[in-house]
DNA sequence: CCCGGTAGTTGAATCGTTTCAACAACCGAC
DNA sequence: GTCGGTTGTTGAAACGATTCAACTACCGGG
């Protein structure tokens, strides 16, 4: 019935083991030579009081937390998240391996975003932080960069920033998407984008522009729409392309969310055409259900375990203040093919 | 370029407010009574600095973190975690509005699922817990009753142990979405329905029996199929269902997830049925893409948001040492009606 | 035999708070 | 004028670890 943490300090230990806490100390850290007879007396007597240190004690004299923080936006119903639930499990897994936790906290995207971070900071919380959705001109990285903290963001800013990050090349992710309906024969092929003020949004578009150019096909501006992030916006950018021209009109569509994807997929049904045999659809995420919908969704999956793994490492040798031997990281999304990317009139 | 936290220390508020550092905390904790002079200079004092108190020393003074520990498991890549954005946000959200944080971190469902719980616990980096996805006998569960340590569970386990939880009331929703199958002139309702060792299940398909029993319908045991949580599972289900004879055949099926209420209905597409014409399909959950689903499935939606508030209010209650109102709460789902629940032949 | 260096160990300072015990100053009551 | 009680303030002792400086023993080299 102890209700608070372990009665157990290191001078129980000490006492047991019939020396100094600093022994201890150093025995239970390595960072002193110690006689292998005491050490095995030490370590005994910690087993069988079965002592942990004080993660607050430890912290406070040796300043530092282990803790590392994370936060995220919260979305509007349909703007979720489907990534957050592995993204964290691969995080937290790596950081406890490194004897690390996270801490999970919340900022408003608005108004002042940093201030989450500087009180976390301010406090002795966290020793660095992950970042993710950032943006163009981040006020947080600006913060963090201004401040000279440790932290690693999931997602890139602008040119000029020199900080670490890791992402995942949507570049590279579409233009394979789009080579892969090149591969099924089509050669008009349409893409629903974000507006251009989305850094993701224009690395992905420029993906598709990239396999056109390589193909020889010059993009026909029709075939471009750029709306927002939504299914109800996917499905109108599909009717307007339906309302083509036959000799004009796309045989195949790229969209660089599954949520549009969807979207697109709906208005086909709604014009009585079917996606994959009609209309070529692919999406970019591989959300769950993908697998599920009809036909099965072709879609872009992201290696969102290994960018979690990644970014703990790199801020944990950034907090051990090591050089980043790679501070700029891009790792390719894997195309998954499914009954929604058929030939051109298969 | 402060690498690390505040090099303010109370220290230098006291100097700076001309008192003691006694002062200054019975100050800014309001713990003593403090003339309103002083109280003054020490608040502006303190502003000016931009003086925030380490939570590490605080924390080994006073003995807390003000931290709450979270662990969830990662789920297989089909069985993933619809609700973990939200639930987290929420809880973290209501943390902060008292001063504390949530720790994320893993557990492994085999083997010993407490390990990760006593180490937390005996380094002192939390006061308490919130678990989810708990099951009959929980050994987390009866490892934190024998300790007594606080903690709230997102869920039930079995009627002997006595612990404060807040749970879904899946009975209620499921007699919910029925007595609705029933008032659009269903008379002949299956339910795909989860194994008996399944607690969660357990419930939700009693709320099934109930409202039948009320409405004086004896349950036809070939309605009812159990089998496992997969979209595939989901399709046998409703084919065996679809292979009875016409007479016994229901013209609505209740599933008590929405991945298997996916495999519903494309069983039926692929039988050349439509759902919520022919047959009417009802899941649990709703998942963001059940909107989205040809056509959009009805389904359960659960409070979610507002049990990761209420969990951390109990806990934060249950940390201060108060005694809880309520130890035992169940939230109704709220039934989302849409267009795969419709009349027996509309 | 003396000296320098290393291995092994320890006492004590320190990290930045909270909080106990002590005390001064003041007030009103008798 | 003395006494008891409140109000306001402070010095110092924790909390439980890390780590510096100091010390002892011992070894080998000159």
């Amino acid at each position: 019935m102890t209700k608070k943490g372990s009665e157990v300090t290191i001078r129980d230990v000490a006492r047991r083991a019939g020396v100094s806490i600093a022994t201890v100390s150093y025995v239970l850290n390595e960072s002193a030579p110690i006689s292998e007879a005491t050490r095995r007396r030490v370590l005994a007597a910690a087993a069988e009081l079965g002592y942990r240190p004080s993660a607050l004690a430890r912290g406070l004299r040796a300043r530092e937390s282990r803790t590392l923080g994370y936060s995220w936006h919260q979305r509007p119903p349909d703007y979720w998240h489907p990534i957050l639930d592995r993204f964290l499990y691969s995080m937290a897994e790596t950081a406890e391996a490194h004897g690390y936790h996270i801490l999970t906290f919340t900022h408003s995207p608005h108004g002042r975003p940093w201030e989450a971070y500087e009180d976390l900071i301010l406090t002795g919380r966290v020793d660095g932080f992950i970042l993710s959705e950032t943006n163009e001109n981040d006020e947080r990285i600006r913060y963090l960069l201004d401040r000279g903290f440790p932290f690693v963001a999931f997602g890139r800013a602008n040119d000029e920033w020199d900080f670490p990050y890791v992402d995942v090349d949507g570049e590279a992710g579409v233009q394979t998407a789009v080579e892969h309906l090149l591969a099924l024969g089509h050669r008009r092929i349409g893409c629903i984008a974000w507006p251009e003020t989305s850094l993701t949004g224009r690395y992905r578009y420029q993906g598709y522009v990239n396999a056109l150019e390589n193909a020889d096909i010059p993009v026909d501006p029709a075939w471009v729409v750029r709306t927002e992030h939504t299914e109800a916006a996917g499905r109108a950018a599909m009717h307007t392309l339906l309302s083509l021209p036959p000799e004009r009109r796309p045989t195949a569509v790229v969209a660089i969310s599954d949520l549009m994807a969807i979207g697109a997929m709906n208005a086909l049904h709604e014009a009585g055409l079917t996606p994959g045999e009609d209309i070529a659809v692919v999406g970019f995420d591989d959300i769950p259900t993908a697998q599920y919908l009809r036909p099965p969704l072709t879609s872009l999956r992201q290696p969102i375990a290994e960018v979690g793994k990644r970014v703990v490492e790199m801020l944990l040798a950034l907090i051990r203040g090591e050089e980043l031997p790679e501070r700029r990281v891009l790792l390719p999304p894997r195309l998954i093919v499914r009954a929604s990317s058929g030939g051109p009139k298969a």
